[in-house]
DNA sequence: CGCATTTGACCCGCGC
DNA sequence: GCGCGGGTCAAATGCG
């Protein structure tokens, strides 16, 4: 009986502890949401001052994002959480020697997202993803934190979204499931051991599904819950996936 | 057998 | 008009 009882209050203080670190996760996503918000009047702003311009459509424009892959690794899979059917490919082009594919997204038929996949010019291990169009259906939490979605050697080291500038971390952030424990990065090495731990706590986390899925629905929702009131719809670290459809 | 991937052919836009 | 190159199609192929 007294074991029991040792084994519940053991549970619900790695309850609370998974619970503290939630709350300071949505804490410093809403801090970022803020920054973003103030970025986003800035912008418009600025874009009152310039009436002769074309208006920005996030929809229209490409994104790029760069992800690090095994050199050895020649299958130009890039995995974001999305499904995508391969239906072109093409040996070389003109200003890249390297193959490209071409990739229609496969979760809905009506879906007009295409990926362009070709590895980088200076950097083979290096591969650009472009990313042409607006998902029109919602975002696949389980698939992207399936085990095997996480491709190990794979992890989005930068991109070129419209909103790069402005909401970058919130990228890196999130972005952290896709990484394996030994990809550290500069920046991270630069934090010193306390953020390593939490690293180290936040890769335990991670690889328990029943944390995960719960845990980004809840973080995305609270910023899409926010960002709705600018306007705004926030991906996980991906480019333009539609949430709240 | 069904599905995903591969790959050569074809289409189309653009520059000369 | 022609050639080139990027993008797409669809038959062939491979795999579970």
């Amino acid at each position: 009986m007294a074991e029991k009882v040792e084994m519940l209050e053991a549970k619900v203080q790695h309850m609370k502890e998974q619970n503290r670190t939630l709350r300071m996760m949505l804490e410093i996503m809403s801090k970022k949401c803020q920054k973003l918000q103030l970025h986003v009047q800035e912008m418009n702003n600025a874009e009152g001052s310039n009436s002769g311009q074309s208006e920005f459509s996030t929809a229209q424009k490409a994104s790029q994002i760069f992800v690090k892959i095994h050199p050895n690794d020649n299958s130009l899979m890039v995995k974001d959480g999305y499904e995508w059917k391969k239906y072109g490919h093409k040996k070389t082009t003109k200003d890249n020697p390297s193959p490209r594919a071409y990739y229609k997204c496969a979760l809905a038929p009506t879906c007009p997202v295409k990926k362009k996949v070709q590895r980088s010019i200076q950097d083979k291990s290096v591969v650009v993803a472009t990313y042409e169009g607006k998902h029109n259906h919602g975002f696949p939490f389980r698939d992207l934190f399936k085990p095997s979605s996480a491709t190990p050697e794979a992890s989005i080291m930068d991109n070129d979204l419209p909103m790069t500038n402005i909401s970058n971390d919130i990228n890196i952030d999130l972005c952290l499931c896709n990484r394996v424990p030994t990809d550290v990065t500069d920046k991270q090495q630069k934090d010193g051991g306390s953020n390593i731990k939490v690293l180290e706590y936040v890769n335990s986390l991670l690889k328990d599904p029943n944390f995960i899925a719960p845990l980004a629905e809840a973080v995305v929702l609270s910023i899409n819950s926010q960002s709705e009131q600018v306007g705004l719809n926030l991906s996980l670290g991906l480019p333009q996936s539609d949430l709240s459809k």
